[in-house]
DNA sequence: GCCATTCAGGTACCATGTACGCAAATAGCA
DNA sequence: TGCTATTTGCGTACATGGTACCTGAATGGC
């Protein structure tokens, strides 16, 4: 029962209530997921070490192994955690506006209860159930609207890019401050501060000192932030429905 | 002059040309990077460490460190000499349009000959100079469409976040394979393939399903998946700015 | 020609993922 | 009630990584 080869970790299943002889596990792949998505959430991925993760349920690093082959594959499982609290309808509700609205404020919540997770979920091409079923809903909240896949998977793709990139932007400096070490207010005073003042003030980049100077929404507050720029790519969609174009 | 306070590297610029007792520095900044840059591009980021870089430089990785405070400051360098090689006028055309799509492919062309730029350039926020000097032609391609600011940079954050996540896409796979050791023939086939097959064939996600089986786009060529992408996105655009609008 | 200063880079330390191997536990069978 | 095949627990060990520290070499000014 060798796997040389290389293989998605959805492929191999946790060996459920096995019954035969040999040792009963002791752990589970659901409880090391869980203890490294609390290491994560506190202290960042980069904490979440397989020695840690194992100390933290008392036992040794390479117990953990036996229920996941790779640290990778534990990253695709902690993925898939986050993902699962994603609470959506079953089924669309006919009004694919509110539906990824809902999915927008969801999957928001989930990337700030694990500040991880937008980045993970960008840098690995992983295709958990959760994360199945939540872009099944995205897609679905399109049907009946006349368009076809491929304007479908654009247009959810599009949503998507926003709402990744909106919460990174949210958390990114946030995250960036506990990497170095600082706590939040010194970083963005002593740290990129400094910087972006001597950018401002050396008059290079008029927009980029607009940008800065000049916002309104740079000084609103997340959610409302937020809000804005979803609201905007829910517009831009909606402008891209021939059918619900007013020509 | 000790810096115990860590600091942006672009507030720590390169001591060039000293006039004083010391030996001379036999490297720099940009040759450093320069070589940190060739090494991912050929075997990925994870393989520019600072041993092998050195090694290719033929000297010893502590001889880094007198030009690099830390790895993570090499990453910002190396974010920025590739984005140096984004090739834009100083000054915007009048036709925004024609701007941003210029400025979409030349980004395009640098994160494929770089495959690493995107995913850092996403997971670090840096402000190089040259990143700058992009995302300043990108706001003044708007100016004189009597946009305001925060409009401006809405639009043009919706298309950052699609080109860098469409060029993500395009690479993403490829840059997994190589991870993994597979060649990406293999990759698609062996690693990912069966698992995609399963879910298609348990029929559980039907939009998945039609997305993979009935999608016309994913079968086009790379470029003109990109070029369909980035349509529809000047289209949204387009379609958002008031003064263009036909109401 | 002496000296303060700066660079080169070897050595060393610690953290990490993980291969290997053996001991402990367990169920079925004799 | 042992015996055995099988499975888990996990200590040890190794390779690889960033980087602190320190010594010696080079260099321009006095």
């Amino acid at each position: 029962m060798a796997d040389e080869e290389p293989t998605s970790i959805w492929t191999q299943p946790e060996a459920h209530e096995r019954s035969g002889p040999g040792r009963r596990p002791g752990y589970s792949r659901e409880q090391i997921t869980r203890t490294a998505v609390k290491i994560a959430d506190a202290e960042g991925v980069e904490a979440a070490t397989m020695r840690r993760i194992a100390g933290e349920l008392g036992t040794g690093a390479m117990s953990l192994y036996r229920y996941v082959p790779r640290r990778d594959d534990l990253f695709d499982l902690m993925i898939d955690l986050a993902m699962s609290e994603i609470e959506l309808p079953d089924d669309p509700s006919g009004d694919w506006r509110a539906d990824l609205t809902l999915l927008a404020w969801q999957t928001r919540a989930a990337g700030l209860r694990h500040p991880w997770l937008i980045a993970l979920l960008t840098s690995r091409p992983t295709l958990g159930p959760n994360l199945l079923r939540v872009h099944e809903l995205a897609l679905s909240a399109f049907n009946g609207t006349g368009l076809d896949i491929d304007d479908i998977t654009g247009f959810v793709g599009m949503l998507n890019d926003y709402v990744h990139s909106a919460i990174h932007r949210e958390i990114g400096w946030l995250e960036e401050a506990r990497r170095t070490g600082l706590d939040p207010e010194r970083w963005k005073r002593d740290y990129m501060g400094p910087y972006v003042r001597q950018i401002v003030e050396s008059g290079a980049f008029p927009l980029f000192n607009r940008s800065v100077l000049d916002s309104r929404t740079a000084h609103l507050a997340p959610e409302e932030r937020f809000r804005h720029g979803l609201d905007r790519i829910l517009d831009a969609i909606a402008a891209l429905i021939p059918s619900l174009s007013p020509r």
